[in-house]
DNA sequence: CATACACTTCGTCATCTGGCGAATTATAGG
DNA sequence: CCTATAATTCGCCAGATGACGAAGTGTATG
C-alpha cells in the first residue's frame, strides 16, 4: 500500500503527469524538462525527486546534464502499471501532444549543444 | 488531462484508494465504509463525493441507504484503467486483503437488517 | 407526527503541497 | 583558478486538503 501510495500521489500534479508523459519514448535533462513545463528549476527538481523517490523515473548523470528516464520493465508492478495507466489515458490529450511537439524541438535543438 | 487529473487525485488518499478496493466484488453502503475505514460520516461522505465526481464509483439510493459501486465497463478510458491500476497493484497487499476480509464479514451482517 | 437512522453539507482547523528565490554543489571550459 | 551552466537543497509563503463536529435533509418505523 506504501509503495502504490507513493506512486499515486506521484501522480497527482499534473506537472508531473506531464513530466511522466514527455519521458515516453524520450530521455529529457532537467532544462529540458524547464523549458517545457516554464516552471522555475527548483520546482522541476522537486516534482522529479518525486517521482523518483515512487519509482516511477530513474536519473542518469552525464558530464553537467541529469537525464531521467521512465522506469525499466523489472520496476515493481504498480509503477509499471501506473506507466501505462498514464500512457492509455493520455494517447489523445491535446495537453500531452503539444508538450510531444514541442519536446521534439527541443530535443531537436540538443544537437547544437552536446552530443551524449 | 482534466478528467485524468481528476481520477489521479481522487487516488491519491489511502482512504478513497481503499473504498476502491472494498468495491471491488462488492456493493457497499455509507455506513459499511464508514465502519470498515473508522472515519467519521462526513469524512467518508466527501471521499464518496470526490469519487463520484471523478466517475470512479457510482451511487444508488435504496430506502435509508445509499450503495456505491465501481463505474460500470462503459465509463471512460482513464477510470477504467485507474480500477485495473487499483486491483491489480493491490491484489496482493496486506492492508487491502484485510479490508476485503473485514468487509465480507460486515456484509454477512446485513442479513440481520436489511434485504435489499 | 415524532423519533431514529443514514447520509450530506457546512464551517473550522491543522497539516500538506506546490510554487518561488537564494544559497549550495558539481562540472565544463576559458 | 574563475566563471558559467546544470541541478539540487533550503526556507518561505499562499492555497489546497483531510479531518472533525454541528446542523440540515430525507426516509422508514413506532
Amino acid at each position: 500500500m506504501r509503495d502504490f501510495m507513493a506512486a499515486a500521489k506521484a501522480l497527482s500534479d499534473e506537472g508531473r503527469v506531464r513530466i511522466v508523459a514527455a519521458l515516453t519514448g524520450h530521455e529529457l535533462c532537467v532544462c529540458e524538462l524547464i523549458e517545457l513545463l516554464q516552471l522555475a528549476p527548483s520546482t522541476v527538481s522537486k516534482h522529479l525527486s518525486l517521482l523518483k523517490q515512487a519509482r516511477i523515473i530513474e536519473g542518469r548523470r552525464s558530464g553537467r546534464w541529469t537525464y531521467y528516464r521512465l522506469a525499466d520493465d523489472d520496476a515493481p508492478v504498480e509503477v509499471l502499471a501506473a506507466i501505462e495507466w498514464v500512457r492509455s489515458s493520455l494517447s489523445d490529450d491535446p495537453v500531452a501532444e503539444r508538450d510531444s511537439e514541442r519536446t521534439s524541438e527541443i530535443v531537436a535543438r540538443r544537437a547544437d549543444a552536446c552530443s551524449d
